[in-house]
DNA sequence: TATGAATGAGCATTCATTCAT
DNA sequence: CATGAATGAATGCTCATTCAT
């Protein structure tokens, strides 16, 4: 009674189509999506993609916002949880090197993300509003330079990382983040 | 009769090729990409493609290869003319700013690379030779791990720039720099 | 809850259907038509075209037949209203320039009913109404032959007049008419 | 080795398509063909046709074209064996009754070409063509309005006759075609 | 009675790839 | 050595039709 998997309604199927969709591009990249994967990956008929989305660019725009709009949540759930300046520091750490959001597939998406977006004007707010989510996640604990210093290090970090043999080890995350978090009187008052 | 108009040798033809695949990449995308538009946007023959290149993958791989080595070459001569730690910190925020290989093309191949690179082995390589590259060139004025730290920036502070309607302005883009950059006595003497 | 706001019964839907469907083909085409543009174009929902008629065939069988219907009432009221047979000569003259039923939709839409019914013998009899009527018309002012003539000259001249760049005028069209319906004494008493 | 069936050089493979398209229309109507039944009833691979045709429009635009041309070249030899006036006469009555033109296959054709070419302005120039070589051959034995009123009585007759269960017989269309091209000197100086 | 959500068969078209020359 | 004509497999997408409500 409590739904079947498919009736007349199945009000999850949207979500579901978008989630394949990620996958598929996951799996396969953006270069070989086709309809026919997302759908298979989805368990759902091939009629119906263009059924619930008018066409391939809007079902991926929306899979591409679906994602941003996930991660960005676990971003923020984590740097909200931080208490002291020293947890929100280490939540960075953590988002770094915990592959919190950086999961190989997550930054596998992200750069498919960014290759759609640059050429997908719609998703370029949907870009900005995820950078502007993760810097106000940031300003919660630091000002807001930092916030964006320590944003850009996250994506840098993560992607470095991901392709380094030998990845920069958490000790010496954690001492970056220290650098650029800890506000200081500069050494004699000289530069600039 | 053996070739008057145009010699059966022409040598620059691979490179050529591989510059126009760069450009129809740019143009309309990694997913794009076709046989057709390489060989229209090189002014060669159809044909030439597949004689020169086994299959649009083995194409790609060059053409992302000959891209990593030359944005490679561009960023380690802005470090190498520095000379003094102020100009090598100058260096980096010229980097991140002045777009020397940020450029919105560069950048947005660089999004297609990582996305290719992560399903084909070997141009993940290529990546670590481009990233180790660059990390020398950082080596030459900074410890190993501000030299990791600061690549990591560069990278993320050239994306977030790239998105933002307001992107980080080059004054405070050189106050982070100098925060990872400076050497420091830890407050209490503690880690390295 | 018995149908406030719009009556379950709603007795000139199906007119409506018909309608709109020979405006979809004038618009685009027999060969373009659909049962979307249909139901849009009537401002209808789309289940109500398979509630109406069994299948795409028979809803333009219908519609067709009631352009033929329509078309036909038009070619008669014209020649009803001639009194002598001057006058039946100018009504004809005035179907075959005024436009009476060559307008350019209607021309077209014969068009597309010739080719349709050559396919489908159900409208070969609607077509045989058709012209029957024609033909009844003018007979109650020329002899039977001269009916028939004049009948085919009207299709001619209407077809003919509006692919030309230079249509036949007006004078010289009734210089035709006249020939083909005065009656006259053969040269020398053979034929007929 | 006259000409292989199948090598990369076929010369004649176009107008195959062209002939094989009629004939699928023809037997289906503009209004299903696909490219899928014009390859194979001409025997070629699929891909061939948009390998030589941009697209179906032109595909059809072509095909159209070349049955105009082909039945206008009949007309105008009929017309062109005529000796005398009693002699062209005859061959106006021959190309309506004797089906010089008028074959079912061929109406039904110029149905759909006159539909295809309502919507498709490249064709009126065609159709334009077509009518101006009639009224040509016609001229070269009656004077122009004659021409032009002949040839409006053969389009229409073909089609009503095409239609009608008993066809006007051949000795009244000889009739109305000789009242048609018979100039005369009004009865008594009084119409017009 | 009337609807619109859902689907699968079919379509035009694209394109990497092959291969005769 | 080099080419471009030719092809067939696959793609995005359309739409008549079905059917639960």
């Amino acid at each position: 009674m409590t739904g079947s998997t498919r009736g007349p309604n199945d009000p999850r199927r949207r979500e579901r189509i978008l989630d394949a969709a990620l996958d598929v591009i996951a799996e396969h990249g953006a270069i070989k999506v086709t309809f026919r994967k997302i759908a298979s990956a989805a368990g759902v008929p091939l009629g119906s993609l263009t059924y619930y989305f008018d066409d391939m660019q809007h079902l991926l725009t929306e899979a591409f916002t679906r994602l941003a709009e996930s991660v960005s949540v676990r971003y923020g759930a984590l740097l909200e949880a931080a208490r002291t300046p020293e947890e929100a520091q280490e939540a960075v750490v953590e988002i770094i090197c915990g592959k919190v959001w950086g999961t190989d597939r997550n930054l596998l998406l992200s750069y498919e993300l960014y290759a759609f977006a640059a050429r997908h004007p719609e998703l370029t707010e949907v870009l900005r509003s995820w950078m502007h989510a993760s810097r106000q996640s940031l300003a919660r604990h630091f000002d807001p330079l930092t916030a964006r210093a320590l944003d850009a290090l996250v994506e840098g970090f993560s992607i470095h990382n991901s392709v380094d043999a030998r990845p920069t080890e958490r000790a010496d995350v954690a001492a970056v983040v220290r650098a650029v978090a800890t506000p200081r009187t500069p050494p004699d008052g000289a530069s600039r």
